[in-house]
DNA sequence: AGCACGCCGACT
DNA sequence: GTCGGCGTGCTC
């Protein structure tokens, strides 16, 4: 980012004052070439203009909006251009900014892209006409686009009339529609007498809804006038207040009386601040996020939870709401809010809002006074995963813990079974002593080696007693489909894709009947390969020996489903991720991420191995494992073919210390997170602007202490047929690594789109 | 020689 | 994002 600006400002001392600051200015412009450039600041601006001032500033002429990051500058002598005005509305804090500057390090994204992330959403820029010329169109006061500027003026002209402040350049707010909001004061006194119907009807009707009710809809209700209502405003029993109209603002409405348990972790870490793991149990989650919430809240601070998906943050905020004590404020904030999410925003930069709960992209909010962040289900990917894009890439874990440590705030990450990133030692993150609960299912483990089937009778017994018993059983798998692959029973060949040679998993046909097989016994299906989409026709003969004998082989939920429910003779639902039948029956089979997602009285897992292989790292595999033991009350069922696996059998013991021990020293010794860093850098373009932004841009860039791999083909990009590429750079500092990997990205963007750059800083897996 | 067009770097 | 410089290649 800027370097250390402030101190050398304050070295140049009154000297420099008296000639004027120079700001130094990220403008939030979507270029990856541009750093941040140098302003003078104007002497009535010199008040206003703070690191995370938003401003006003000419380029190439024209007006920009940009973000000050730092003071002082290059001292070429060079003859600056001046910062024009200070939009107070885009201000951001300090802090916010020192946050975003460090995630665009981490991240290796441009700084303006993470800017724009922490900024008030919704928000347009517009010219407003302050003095026009005669033969303008455009009376004062109007807001004018700049594509109209420029169609009407002509682009001389509209500089000229930007440079003599005929117009400036301001945001358009998204507009807000204020309604008024009916909420009772709980004041006892101010109670109406008896015999005042109407105004005892009112309250009452406000009674159901602590968190008030739009006046017009409580009047609709109760069929009352406006009289009985100011009567109550008057009284002191309710008040009124203009909220924005689809505010998404909630009213808690609990007793507190279930948090304290959790209430000794939180005062710890509170007081300390830091960041610390809790490992509590996955059902908790909630519980101790409001723990922490009301005591971050007593403590005077605003709290940020931060989870990992939208249908989770909008669950938290339901329980938020019912477990913390009656009188504070929740607000959801995340990306498919819409227009709430600007009022969102306000609320939590006003203060006016205690529990701010949402996606990664919450963490940059600006918030009046933070005192905690807690982030549930610490290790979940999704907390960074953004498929598209203009998300950031950085994990809400890290977003927390550089927040926390800027703000002088604590933040709190919750999981049974933190990431090893942030158990290790060397995170820096301290430890809360475990809250997890001594309910452990029954633990059933099947040897299937020497087996050919793939369902075992204890499994298939298991499910049906459980059934029989009015139980209800949870199957997970790994994959979706009917198989994981197709093999020759003559020859053993497995068919593989054509382009990258891995297995192809089978996959019923929307418009076949799922599950038919054929006459030779071949499941009918199309062919999709697992790494690069590609489609491929079933073949009704092995590509290798000819013989018909073809068969599908590996667990994959279809292919499950139809075994269990034809050896049980009873339906199985199926919950995978497009695809969902019956899952309200007794037996559902499916994807971890959904199947897992509520209680069960028995789970099965037919296929554990598929967990702790293939791409899937032991860590993933110790967690889904663990997590079935979570999710069933009395039972759980694994079959394996390797009952010794050690990261299996710390899962099925409930052993996530032994877990740790065992995992930790090869992580070390690989240097991945904590003990180094890793930029995963995907390529897609012609061959030759590859090797050019690598080798002739990176390479001689590099330091020693930065490695690269060689450019190593895709077999074919998600983006369709388009060859991507892909190489890892590793380094024990993670700015380097970071830095290094950000030349890419920038000679990407040189290209004018022929070469695309995508960049992973410290991916899950490699 | 004169001009259109596209690539590339500067803009503070 | 926007501009202008410069090189390439085509035309008068």
């Amino acid at each position: 980012m800027t370097g250390p600006t402030t101190t050398s400002a304050r070295r140049r001392g009154p000297t420099h004052r008296e000639q004027g600051r120079v700001a130094r200015v990220s403008l939030l412009i979507p270029s990856h070439s541009l750093p941040p450039l140098d302003y003078l600041v104007p002497g009535h601006l010199t008040g206003e203009v703070r690191v995370g001032a938003a401003v006003t500033v000419p380029l190439s002429g024209y007006g920009r909006v940009g973000i000050v990051v730092g003071f002082g500058g290059s001292a070429d002598g060079r003859a600056l251009e001046k910062v024009r005005t200070v939009v107070r509305s885009l201000s951001l804090p300090s802090g916010v900014v020192k946050l975003c500057g460090w995630a665009s390090m981490a991240s290796a994204q441009p700084l303006p892209t993470v800017l724009q992330v922490a900024l008030p959403p919704g928000t347009r820029l517009a010219y407003e006409v302050i003095r026009p010329a005669p033969d303008w169109p455009w009376k004062a006061g109007d807001q004018v686009t700049r594509t109209e500027l420029r169609r009407t003026l002509g682009p001389a002209a509209s500089r000229t009339a930007e440079v003599e402040g005929r117009i400036s350049l301001s945001p358009v707010h998204p507009e807000r529609r204020m309604v008024e909001w009916a909420v009772a004061s709980g004041d006892e006194d101010a109670s109406p007498p008896q015999r005042a119907t109407r105004q005892r009807e009112l309250l009452r009707a406000l009674e159901e809804h602590a968190s008030g009710l739009p006046a017009r809809e409580l009047l609709r209700m109760t069929g009352a006038g406006r009289g009985p209502l100011n009567q109550l405003v008057r009284r002191g029993a309710l008040r009124l207040t203009a909220r924005p109209d689809g505010a998404p603002i909630s009213y808690t409405r609990g007793s507190g009386v279930d948090l304290d348990g959790y209430r000794e972790g939180a005062e710890r870490a509170l007081k300390a601040g830091g960041s610390w793991v809790w490992r509590t149990s996955t059902d908790e989650g909630p519980v101790v996020a409001a723990a922490i919430a009301r005591l971050a809240v007593r403590r005077g601070g605003q709290i940020l939870v931060l989870a990992p998906d939208v249908g989770c943050v909008d669950w938290l905020v339901r329980d938020l709401v019912r477990l913390l004590p009656a009188g504070l404020t929740v607000s959801p904030y995340h990306g498919s809010l819409g227009r709430e999410r600007a009022t969102a925003y306000e609320a939590a930069r006003s203060g006016e809002v205690d529990v701010l709960v949402g996606t990664r992209t919450a963490a940059l909010v600006p918030l009046a006074s933070l005192g905690a962040i807690c982030v549930v289900d610490e290790p979940n990917e999704d907390h960074r995963a953004s498929r598209d894009h203009k998300g950031l890439h950085v994990h809400a874990r890290e977003l927390a813990m550089a927040r926390a440590r800027i703000e002088g705030a604590a933040a709190i990450f919750l999981s049974p079974t933190p990431s090893l990133r942030l158990y290790a030692p060397e995170s820096g993150a301290r430890r809360l002593s475990p809250r997890l609960p001594v309910r452990w299912p029954s633990i059933g483990v099947v040897d299937m080696r020497g087996t050919g089937a793939s369902l075992s009778s204890s499994l298939i017994d298991g499910c049906r007693e459980m059934v029989r018993s009015g139980g209800r059983v949870g199957v997970v798998v790994n994959r979706r489909g009917l198989a994981t692959s197709v093999s020759c029973r003559h020859c053993g060949h497995v068919v593989c894709c054509p382009s990258c040679d891995r297995p192809l998993a089978l996959r019923s046909e929307p418009e076949t009947d799922p599950g038919a097989a054929s006459n030779n016994g071949v499941p009918k299906g199309a062919l999709v390969c697992s790494g690069c989409w590609r489609r491929e026709k079933s073949p009704d003969s092995c590509p290798a020996c000819g013989s018909e004998r073809l068969r599908a082989v590996g667990l994959a939920a279809e292919g499950v489903r139809d075994s269990l429910a034809e050896a049980l003779g009873v339906e199985v639902g199926l919950v995978a991720a497009e695809n969902r039948e019956s899952e309200g029956t007794r037996i559902v089979v499916g994807t971890p991420r959904l199947v897992l997602r509520e209680g069960w009285d028995m789970v099965a897992i037919p296929d554990a191995d598929a967990f702790f292989s293939g791409y899937l790292s032991t860590e993933k595999g110790f967690r889904v494992i663990y997590r079935a033991a979570e999710a069933s009350r009395e039972r759980l069922l694994v079959q394996t073919r390797s009952p010794g696996h050690p990261a299996l059998l710390a899962a099925l013991r409930s052993d996530y210390e032994s877990f740790v021990a065992t995992e930790l020293p090869g992580r070390q010794a690989l240097g991945y997170t904590p003990y180094g860093h890793v930029a995963e850098i995907s390529l897609t373009g012609p061959e030759g602007e590859v090797r050019r932004a690598v080798e002739s841009k990176l390479r001689p860039a590099l330091g020693p202490d930065v490695k690269a791999t060689e450019i190593m083909p895709l077999p074919s990009g998600p983006d369709g047929g388009r060859i991507s590429w892909r190489l890892l750079l590793r380094g024990r500092v993670r700015t380097e690594v970071a830095s290094a990997a950000a030349i890419v990205a920038r000679s990407a963007a040189g290209t004018g789109g022929k070469l695309r750059a995508r960049i992973e800083m410290d991916p899950e897996e490699v």
